[in-house]
DNA sequence: AATATATATTCAACTAAGTGCATATGTCAA
DNA sequence: TTGACATATGCACTTAGTTGAATATATATT
């Protein structure tokens, strides 16, 4: 359902193929919305034959022909209509923390190794998205709209980041102070 | 898949049935993982079919009789299992950002007007969990290890709706400034 | 007396999403 | 020259999740 707009939202910044899709979206919707190569292409189908997206078949010399795909003016419409619709806020479904609450089950420092792994891999994410910051969004005041409002997802993702590193951390803390 | 081992987390907490569990699994559980009461009366069924939980029918007066189910040996020894296993960071699929990331194709003040609602949303929900922590956990050392874990993710509730709530009026803040 | 709300469970049908496999073409390196 | 990798798309199957309704009992409200 939101796939579409998902995937309406990626071609407007830039029209592509199913395969660039694929690839997380473009490091950037993948971020905050994922799918599968299967799932998109069956949505790609759908949105072309109701007129969403409009697919421009381009030989390669070399590979294998691709067909990349652009919204449409009907797209763009309906794009817009969606935007503005009110959202509800997403539900959070985090297997790591079903398993913090189940923690008292497990070895006190066994959890405490899954949290620091967690964080790890937190730390890892931040530092990808704080490498794009620094890449891209040296002075998001020059950039064009269209980059400003992705430097606002960006903002998000490393807030996201930076606040499961400080859950950790104070996770980790307070096992040690219940000892 | 993880559902399955959520209906076990929350029934070890304590025994309850499908309709008890479908009112968002005990208001602790349901904020990081969530069903449909068909949903989990379907997968009820499976686990009793697999001997990791077990029905005890409880005779009502007045009401219809209930069914509470109380997780098994066979069942607690999977759920330990399952804890330990290593798990990967949740994918965040969250339709706001997507709309943010399109924020620059509607007028400027809609976008801002979304920011705010969103904002107050998130509001909201750190209020419910300030309440739950001023009410159940004003001093989390005295209480029992298993409280203490339900503690750790109750903590990462305030640290997630803090940090949206900052994300917020940086967004509303950064909006402005780019005028 | 009728209506709404809450408890308690289940069936049937549907859509969305995910896994695995199949099929092409071509590059690059061992 | 075989094997690994990357591009590029698609089908079939399965599982997960949603929607809508049906059934049954009891309390509270209007």
């Amino acid at each position: 359902m939101s796939l579409a707009y998902a995937l309406l939202a990626s071609l407007i910044h830039e029209p592509k193929s199913g395969y660039d899709l694929a690839k997380q979206f473009d490091g950037s919707v993948g971020f905050f919305w994922q799918a599968t190569h299967q799932q998109i292409y069956r949505e790609l189908t759908k949105l072309e034959q109701q007129n969403w997206i409009v697919a421009e078949a381009i030989a390669q010399d070399g590979r294998p022909d691709k067909k990349v795909f652009s919204v449409t003016d009907l797209g763009l419409s309906q794009l817009k209509t969606w935007v503005l619709q009110s959202t509800n806020v997403a539900l959070v479904k985090d297997e790591f923390l079903l398993k913090i609450y189940a923690g008292y089950l497990i070895p006190e420092d066994a959890i405490a190794q899954k949290i620091q792994e967690h964080r790890q891999l937190h730390q890892q994410q931040l530092e990808i998205y704080q490498a794009i910051k620094h890449n891209f969004f040296e002075c998001p005041k020059n950039c064009p709209p269209k980059a400003r409002f992705a430097y606002l997802t960006l903002r998000r993702g490393i807030n996201f980041e930076q606040g499961w590193i400080d859950w950790c951390n104070e996770a980790l803390d307070l096992l040690q102070d219940w000892n």
